[in-house]
DNA sequence: AGTTTTGTTCAAAAAAAATTGAACAAAATG
DNA sequence: CATTTTGTTCAATTTTTTTTGAACAAAACT
């Protein structure tokens, strides 16, 4: 950070570094396709535009991609590739490969439908059932207690909610089974 | 707004017509838990909160209910009621109900769950399965033409996500046998 | 016919969610 | 061990979504 005469031997605009977007960073048009399929189907499940844009390429990428190569080849801030990853990763959606000769760690798609919905399943949808059914406990309690003239209405209510929740449940278990036959593609 | 020296009669603080909540619009504490409940279960698929609230509120109480009190007993604006009645009926969650005498359309939850999930397939899952459907269509044709060095695995990746939707699918279609059998509540 | 009640619509405001980018830490390099 | 590369974190900003509320229309009352 010392500023003598001529600090920068760079011109920013020029460099090699600061450039956006280098001739290999180009996408194909079926490319820029396949992550536009992605984006709309994972805002579908709920998750940012980013994870789709990512997803999608490295789905879609003959060869495992590094974070800065994907931050160029999309366009968006390191930050979001980061937490993109990161969330993909949990979900065992993203693997890292490692590529000799490069330190960067490098990732490839999942593309597994089975692997993808069991890691949904997981860090998605379980949790949310999980505390689901605490709260169920809760209320049942509270019903029991409950003195006011609806309470009898209250607890079919609530007996009903918690039969949703096993069959959501028994659903989940039968997705998983049905995708977890082999099928020939 | 004329203001002749003593305009108004009312006093809007104590006008009953302007009372935000009369004794009857307060919620139990269960409800308010169940209202929670379902709050939380909308955000998984997707739906703001206010739908969440009428659902619920419908669904935990005893008789249907008119526009008019939903906006009282959740105190939220009328404009989100109307919004969230309307999605709510297109998707079959929410019947009109005739009561006598009561020239406000009332309301009651569906609370069957075969017909819940139908509702949100057709109105939420459906349409999207659809748009993919053409848009793979699409990319097939472009994938068949193009002459770059990846060609083949571009045909193979979109041959795999036509494979995810058949499965996708068909999914749909075993959820709905298996909501369709008639349990014992 | 005028008034009130009921419900819808939609532009504007508010709230929530996603993205950016700069500061930072850790590891590898020379 | 100083420097560079790589990747993470998080406050600030931007974008998107949701909610509000006032204007409006339609139907029902008097």
């Amino acid at each position: 950070m010392s500023s003598s005469p001529q600090t920068s031997i760079y011109d920013p605009e020029l460099s090699s570094q600061e450039s956006t977007n280098s001739n290999s960073d180009q996408l194909e048009t079926i490319q820029k396709e396949v992550i536009a399929l992605f984006v709309n189907g994972v805002r579908v499940l709920g998750l940012p535009k980013s994870v789709g844009e990512i997803y999608g390429l490295l789905f879609i990428s003959p060869d495992p991609l590094a974070l800065d190569v994907i931050v160029r080849k999309l366009e968006i801030s390191k930050g979001s590739v980061s937490q993109g990853l990161r969330f993909l990763r949990n979900l065992g959606a993203v693997k890292p490969v490692y590529v000799s000769g490069d330190r960067r760690d490098h990732f490839t798609a999942e593309a597994e439908l089975k692997k993808l919905a069991n890691g949904f399943i997981r860090g998605e949808l379980n949790p949310n059932l999980e505390s689901a059914t605490l709260r169920l406990d809760e209320l049942r309690a509270m019903a029991k207690n409950d003195k006011s003239p609806n309470s009898d209405f209250f607890q079919e209510r609530i007996r009903r909610i918690g039969n949703w929740r096993r069959r959501g449940g028994m659903l989940l278990k039968i997705v998983n089974r049905f995708l977890g036959r082999t099928t020939r593609v």
